[in-house]
Formats: C-alpha cells, structure tokens, sequence
DNA sequence: CCTATCTCGGAACGGTCATTCCAAGATAGG
DNA sequence: CCTATCTTGGAATGACCGTTCCGAGATAGG
C-alpha cells in the first residue's frame, strides 16, 4: 500500500560521509546536507532520525567503506613488514595528495570533536581501534612467522605503537605535514623491529 | 585622558582557554566565553577582534601556558630516555586523570577542527609541532651522550616518532583510552632506541 | 478507479549564532 | 569641575541552527 523510498540511503550516507568528513560535525549544517545529497530535510530525519544519528550512520558507513576494507587487506596480506610499509605508504598517499587530500580521517577526526562524547560514537571509536590494531598485529605475526622480526619484538605492543603513529600521521596531515616527512617517521618506526639481517623463515636468526 | 581596560587579558584569555580547550571552537559560543570570563561582549571584541581571533589568542596561550613550559623542560633535562618517559608519564597522567581529563590536548584538538584551515592557526600549529621535535631530539641527544642509545638510532626521525605517537596519545585519550594502555605503549616505542646493556658513556653516569 | 498509507518538498518555528551599536560609566588632562 | 576619549553592559540585528509540520504526490491493494 504505502508509498516507497525513492532513494537508496547507503548511497545519499556516501554524500553525506564527504560533507561530514570534510566539514566536520558541528560545523556541517542540516541544509549543507540536503544540497549535497538532493534529498529533503524530511527524508533525511524520516530515514535517520536527527543530526546525531545521520552523523553516527556515516561515520559507521565511512568505517565500512574506509577503513574495514584496507585493515582486511593489511589482515590477509603475506608480506609481512613490506604489507605493512604498504599499507602506511596507501594511508599517507591518500592523506596528502588527491581529491581528498588535507581531509585526514574521519574516524580520527571524530576523536577531537564533542562528538566523541556520545556513547555511539565511542562505540565506533574504540572498535575501530580495536580492529586497526589486531590487523596490525595479524600482519605483525606473518612478519613474525616470516623471521623479518626481532625475537625480542612483542606483537601486541608493537601493534599498539604502530596504531597509534597512524593516528598521528593522520592529524599531521590535515596541518599539511609533508608526504615525505611522514614516510621517514613511518620507517623509522618500523626500522627497529625488523631483524638485523636476512633470516631464515620459520626458524628464527642467531641472537 | 581614555578610559583604561578594566580587566587583564591574559587573565581572560586563561578562562577562554577552559571553554575552548574543553568543548572546541565550533561548539563554543560567544556567550559561554562570556559567562566564563565575566567579560561583556563588546570587552571580547574591543580586545580580540572577532571568535577566530579570540580562538587564536587562547591557542597561543594555551601553548605558552602549557606546552612551552613542557618541553623547554624536556629539553634541558640531564636524565635522556628517563626524562622522555618522565614526559610521556606526565603527558598521560594529566590526559587521564584529574579534572582535565578527556579533554586532550587542545593543539592535538585543533588539527582535526576547522580551525586548522586558518593560516593564523596552522602556524601554530607547525612551531607547536617543530618545538615538541627539537625538545624530543634535545633529550634524545642526552640520552645518545649518556651512552643510553643504540648507536643505529637516529636522532631526527626518533624524534619525529615520538612526536607523532604523542598526539596520537593526546587524541585516544579522548575516547577514554587507558592510562596503563597508553603507557605501555609509549613505553613499547622507547624500548627499541634503548642500548642493549649498560653502556660506558663518555663520562659515565650510576646507573 | 479508489483510497489508505507512506514519502517528499518546502514553509514555518523557536532558539542561538557572531557581530554591531549605543547610551551610560569611568578615566585623566586641563 | 569639565570634557574628550575610551571601556563597558546590554539590547538589537540579521542569518542560520536543528527540528517539526503540513499539503501534495506517489504507491499498491481492493
């Protein structure tokens, strides 16, 4: 009988990730919404409610278009340590050149905004964190396994340093830092765990 | 012959710190700032211009309050990896405990805001960042005299490092990271700039 | 075709935003 | 004391905020 939603809400939460991501919360009003997507005020609350809840739809939609997709990819990938360079070199690409360049990362953004006082979005912060940081350490232990790490490397912790360091290329960026800049303190970071010389897989290096 | 100002800025500007710090520059209206300070409107004005010049007077405050004096004392300090963990422990404390804490840092707050698209701000947010490196290098250079280093350790990018980790520091702490988390952490980052026994320094230090 | 039920566009609402303005108060040289 | 000059408190302004409401349009079962 009723009458249908005449568009796909993932696809308007995609425009509306832009403006959110690009803007910021506070600072984005509803109308700069409804011109971005061409969909009315009234569809906007009718299908999420108030403000709040369309900002906690697109940082959930930006985490599963965004984020989930390169933490699997770091999470499955063989390399080791050369996975990981990749996946900083990918971060800081994106961070510092293109179309989106200087926008940082949403979900980075929302931990200094008055938005991460709202319980939702603290859910989503923390489970972000939780999930950039086992793909780390997933990523961590093929590395490991491969002998490209330092026996005296412990995979949790080095995991946490390395995500935290994310978070901060990712704040340096949207002040303009150098792409160059934050490569050298990426490798940095990462020089001290790989093992001195080349070892043999499996079985780990003398000392 | 005038009149003279009724009030002392820098007084002032300790309270729009508060508000601003606190609840970001977006979320904060000139009222607040006025109920805070118990300066009237037009004093704001007379003395600051407008809110982005309000907000740049508090940011620079905020950092000659609070960050300047850290790390001129990280600079000068004789105790190298022990003074930088004495940093990051005092960093932590203060972003976990106490009245202040959740806050994070307010320079840390303002990359990810608005603001940082303000060319005023962005400078300070640039010597901000240059003056935590150089006082990172400073003491990272006692600690390579203290014989503290790995000789592989370099100097610039361990610093850059650990600036970097620092705001990623300042900005879980937001979420409610935990104090022994972030600690740990830190404490996983310094780890591998340490010499693997104790090292006879040129002069040598107990302990 | 008819109608119940939902969606949609846009107007309307009260509140708050940053900013300006003005009259009253304070000051200090004459 | 007088007055020129600045500061101050508070009202006024126009724009925009998030949210609600309503009439019109679209839909699909009967």
């Amino acid at each position: 009988m009723p009458d249908i939603k005449h568009f796909n809400p993932d696809v308007v939460l995609d425009d509306v990730v832009r403006v959110f991501w690009r803007q910021g919360m506070p600072t984005t009003g509803i109308q700069a919404l409804v011109t971005a997507t061409g969909v009315s005020r009234s569809s906007l609350y009718a299908t999420f409610g108030n403000k709040d809840g369309l900002y906690a739809a697109a940082l959930s939609r930006y985490i599963e278009q965004h984020s989930t997709p390169a933490f699997a990819q770091l999470s499955a990938a063989p390399s080791g340590l050369t996975s990981i360079e990749e996946f900083f070199a990918g971060l800081i690409h994106i961070r510092c050149h293109g179309e989106i360049a200087g926008w940082g990362c949403m979900v980075t953004n929302a931990h200094a905004g008055p938005e991460c006082s709202d319980p939702t979005i603290r859910t989503l912060l923390d489970e972000h964190h939780r999930t950039l940081e086992s793909a780390l350490r997933a990523a961590l232990a093929t590395a490991s396994h491969l002998g490209q790490l330092r026996p005296s490397v412990d995979l949790d912790t080095a995991a946490a340093v390395l995500a935290t360091l994310a978070y901060g290329v990712n704040l340096r960026s949207r002040a303009g830092a150098e792409a160059e800049t934050l490569t050298a303190t990426v490798s940095a970071a990462l020089a001290p765990l790989r093992a001195r010389h080349r070892a043999t897989p499996q079985e780990e290096s003398p000392t």
